[in-house]
Parts: structure tokens; C-alpha cells; sequence
DNA sequence: CCCTGATTCGC
DNA sequence: GCGAATCAGG
């Protein structure tokens, strides 16, 4: 039922960017094919050109969240406590960098995880920006081909690379 | 496969 | 007017 409360709610969410599977959620009890058949009928089609960039995703909102790590491979155990603190700082830069490269539509949460999607696990498992990289798994590892790469270097060839030492 | 908006057409 | 089904595109 479209109300004139809910109208001017979905004009609103429609100019703000959101699609309309979104507006359909923040309105409730309506799929989006309602939603785009009614912002047909009021005339307010046609948006932005690219949806996608219109709508740039936030990143590393918290400034100084605590750090919950998960257990990785290649963590070798005496040393890998002994540099844990300079790991920390550069984790978080990998979680940026990593997190800027893996494309939305792969993301998936655990629950979503399977059989040919890659576990690697992005940023801090506790934090709602928290994902797992979900791309194709690579000859049969857990892990893409670019995350199998990252596992399988020892923790110091790893961070040589982040710095730039490679 | 996930998603997007556009269109059609029976209700 | 409404929106499910379907289509075309990313």
C-alpha cells in the first residue's frame, strides 16, 4: 500500500543512491520489483549512469578497534609472538590493501563459505566491514590464487613484500 | 551466481 | 495503480 508517508520515503531513498532492493528492505514488506514499478509510475527513473560508483563503500570507519585475530597459516610459533607487535601495524595495512582489491560480488561471510571459494579472512573478524575474500578457489586449496600466495610465504618474505624489499 | 534497473501485462 | 515475471546488462 502506498501511502503518502511511504511515497515520500521512497523518493527520498531513490535521489540519496539507494537501489531498490535496498529501499525495498528500509520500507519492509515489498520486493524491489515494487519498488522500481512505482518509481516507474511516479516518473523518477533513470539515476546516476554507475550505480556502483556512485555509492563508495566506507572503509576503516573505526580508528583504533581491538584486534582479533584469526589463526593463519605460515605463522611460524616462537618468532611469529616475537614479532607481533610490528606484524599488527602491518596486518592492518594488508587488510586495506587486500581490501580494496577484492571485488564486492565475491565477498561472502562463513556462513556463505563452500567448496571452491576462497577462506581467506579480511579485516577484523569482530568489525561489520569484516569478510572473507570468497574468490575461486585455486587447485584445490582453500584459498584463491592470489591468497595462496600470500599463505604459502614465510612470514618475512611476506612482509619483505609489503615493504617493498621483494 | 550475485546484483542492477527496465519492461510487460494480468490483476 | 500495482507488482511478479522476465529481460538485459555488470
Amino acid at each position: 500500500m502506498w501511502t503518502d508517508e511511504r511515497v515520500e520515503l521512497l523518493k527520498k531513498l531513490w535521489n540519496d543512491g539507494l537501489s531498490a532492493s535496498q529501499i525495498a528492505v528500509e520500507l519492509g514488506g515489498i520486493t524491489r520489483n515494487a519498488v522500481i514499478g512505482k518509481v516507474h509510475r511516479l516518473g523518477l527513473s533513470g539515476r546516476a549512469k554507475s550505480p556502483a560508483a556512485a555509492v563508495p563503500r566506507q572503509r576503516k570507519p573505526r580508528a583504533a578497534a581491538p584486534i582479533l585475530r584469526v589463526a593463519r597459516p605460515a605463522m611460524r610459533g616462537n618468532t611469529a609472538l616475537a614479532r607481533a607487535p610490528v606484524y599488527e601495524v602491518e596486518y592492518e595495512q594488508e587488510v586495506e590493501a587486500v581490501a580494496n582489491v577484492v571485488p564486492m560480488g565475491q565477498r561472502c561471510t562463513l556462513l556463505e563459505l563452500g567448496e571452491g571459494k576462497c577462506r581467506w579472512p579480511v579485516g577484523d573478524p569482530g568489525s561489520t566491514d569484516f569478510f572473507f575474500c570468497g574468490g575461486r578457489t585455486s587447485d584445490g586449496l582453500p584459498y584463491c590464487s592470489y591468497h595462496a600466495r600470500i599463505a604459502y610465504q614465510p612470514v618475512d618474505r611476506r612482509r619483505d613484500k609489503r615493504l617493498g624489499r621483494v
